[in-house]
DNA sequence: CACTCTATCTCGGCT
DNA sequence: AGCCGAGGTAGAGTG
């Protein structure tokens, strides 16, 4: 199995790298190559990056990753869609990914290869993820009584002309109330958000009808709870955790 | 150079991969994992992964990545900072990262090694980025007729107690002008955000003095312009590249 | 395809 | 350390 599912080459010349890379993009398997490389991006934005000792990943699904050895985030990258080309320059081996719309490139050209390992990574497996914005809705749907008594959920994701109300409901004297749940402390951004909600809501339902804000989340910065009493909006502290 | 600088391992035990791991992550090497695995994660959220074949990125500087051979984003990851360690459990080669504040932990059991490679990824080069919001500014700097004929810049990044300005200046009425930059087509939000500059301007300024909010971006959204009309800002197009 | 919003966002800058 | 905003954000969901 492992001799069909990995191929690994120390040290290569360019040709034997070359030869790899080729077959294994045309079998649709996922390859790093170590080795100094440079590389040249030029798309939605540009960028130039000198030689250096380097991770670069090619995946099937035409996703390119070049990583150094700090960071989360790849030094430079493709997105998934691309059409992944390997040829020898002068002797290099050298990685082009390239995509229309937006048309962009790029490049890595290699100095010098180190190692070259195909794998057949395959073999699909979702992820759940826990704790989410999603879990927050759930929970104040169960048990509306988190957000205020008598708070009564009547729709999620109600379409208004300014976007969708996280959950909109009626509070005990029948006014209308957009929440906007956020599972982390928020910032101006999401007090913005809520209340461009409720202007809409206030626009679209008939005149005189009264609508309240909530914005629901674990806390907000000072700003944000600035903005929330300019606006004339609420805030109550819920975590997307039960705890 | 190659035999410092990297190390690699095919199909090796759970105890010989674990060898490779210890020693790498002691001298400070890029580390990468070929395997079946199992992955959870608990922390900000929490996630569980079944069985599959991956490839698992350890970086000196504390980053774990765990990449299928689809997407660009890591299917589980910890960013820089954590502290790595790896040890056996029940034979099966295991990788713990953790960190403090948050508290968090990822966690990689291996039901089969395939393949590790240790590699010394130092070396250090910047990467130089153009076509950001920067060179969109500058651009403006350069050349304020862009935004409108007299139009003088007089600060960037102006603080107000809404956040800073992206560029402050004065129109030919000496009336008060805000300018947001995006480097890309902006939906509502970046019309919040301007939005909440010129009343913070509106509010720190002597009372009575007009201020301007304008939108600087290659295009809007629908909805974006629609905020803009009610909210009495103005749009200019313009892209960072002269092209 | 475009638009909107979430994210274990990450990252850098500043207070 | 927290707050704030940019990002070549990516990715999901919807019309």
């Amino acid at each position: 199995m492992t001799g069909q599912g990995l191929q690994a080459h120390s040290a290569p010349t360019a040709s034997e790298a070359l030869d790899l890379l080729e077959r294994g993009i045309e079998a649709d398997r996922l390859i790093t190559v170590f080795g100094q490389c440079r590389v040249e991006y030029e798309g939605r934005a540009a960028s130039s990056l000198e030689a250096g000792n380097r991770l670069t990943v090619l995946k099937p699904d035409g996703t390119i990753l070049v990583h150094t050895d700090t960071g989360q985030q790849p030094v430079n990258w493709q997105p998934p869609g691309c059409t992944h080309e390997s040829r020898l320059e002068g002797g290099q081996l050298v990685v082009e990914s390239h995509r229309s719309n937006p048309d962009e490139q790029l490049l890595v050209t290699f100095e010098r290869v180190d190692q070259v390992v195909v794998y057949d990574g395959s073999g699909e497996s979702d992820v759940t993820v826990m704790g989410t914005e999603a879990d927050l809705r759930d929970r104040i749907l169960d048990r509306p009584e988190l957000v205020e008594a008598g708070f009564e959920p009547r729709a999620t994701e109600r379409e208004t002309s300014a976007g969708a109300v996280d959950i909109y409901g009626t509070d005990s004297d029948d006014n209308a109330v957009a929440v906007e749940l956020k599972r982390r402390r928020v910032g101006p951004d999401a007090v913005s958000q809520l209340n461009r909600y409720v202007e809409a809501l206030e626009s679209d339902l008939h005149a005189g009808r009264t609508v309240r804000g909530i914005l629901v989340a674990p806390s907000v910065t000072d700003r944000a709870h600035n903005l929330l009493e300019r606006r004339g909006l609420e805030f109550v502290s819920l975590s997307p955790d039960p705890e």
